[in-house]
DNA sequence: TGCGCAATTGCGTATCATTCGCATTTAGCC
DNA sequence: GGCTAAATGCGAATGATACGCAATTGCGCA
């Protein structure tokens, strides 16, 4: 039915169910969660079950294809695909809508780190508060 | 056997078991989950259910006595006093060890997302990395 | 100073995201 | 087309956290 054979992350073998995981997070334009996957997944037509669309999540996350991040205290985890641009969101507390953030401020701030001995790795960041949509005022 | 009858937030009915949760949250310089937090009251011989103490953290938090954060995707929550000084972590992948950070890179940021219509109520920063004892170079 | 009642706790059980185990199926190299 | 390692379906396990209810406790009030 649809025509989802184009790109295709190396070193990953190719199956229905990963490539209909694969096309979910390429065609979705905020982070998902593992069910909400599955369920766009079984809205196609087709079936996956929830383990293997964890399975199939952990595996290109292991790859560094997809980019897991965990919302607002505890919840659960959401998924995107790492379009290898830095990116935060900022995340209503009312809808809980992401919204992207585009510049990151923490460029200047990790060299001040690393002189305390921390070899910084990476960062989350993650903002909160209300979207125009929520807000109060 | 302690003497614990210091300081007390206000606006919350004291327990013996709160007592316990709020004494070992302000004797410990780093942020502590829920079961940290048990075992160290059983430790002092006295005893808490675990689900009096997320109960009492509940509270805490919700009173603002309390600032809860979730470490590294998933895992579990650790709990901390709030004293009221903005900080955020940087957590060692290896050992987990959670080092303050003093300064906070996001205070000229914040103003720029205000005008995007959004209206930010606060924000969570941690930087992930290797400390000094685990590095591995 | 003791009583009464609402708030809190002990304790077990429920929930919910995520992971694991295992038998069956599949991808894709020969 | 057949073979084998890898992947999946399916269910059940796990681990953090929440919840329900009866028993207990803190504390305001008489």
């Amino acid at each position: 039915m649809k025509e989802v054979q184009n790109s295709w992350p190396a070193g990953i073998k190719r199956t229905r169910q990963r490539q209909s995981v694969f096309s979910v997070l390429e065609s979705s334009g905020k982070p998902l969660s593992a069910s909400d996957i599955c369920l766009k997944i079984e809205k196609n037509g087709e079936a996956v079950w929830l383990s293997t669309v964890y399975r199939a999540l952990e595996l290109f996350v292991k790859k560094g294809v997809v980019i897991k991040t965990n919302v607002m205290n505890n919840e659960m985890a959401v998924y995107e695909l790492n379009r290898f641009k830095h990116k935060h969101y900022a995340v209503c507390i009312n809808c809980r809508k992401m919204i992207a953030v585009e510049n990151c401020p923490m460029e200047k701030f990790i060299p001040e780190l690393e002189e305390d001995d921390f070899h910084v790795m990476g960062h989350n960041l993650e903002v909160y508060g209300f979207c125009k949509d929520c807000n109060p005022k």
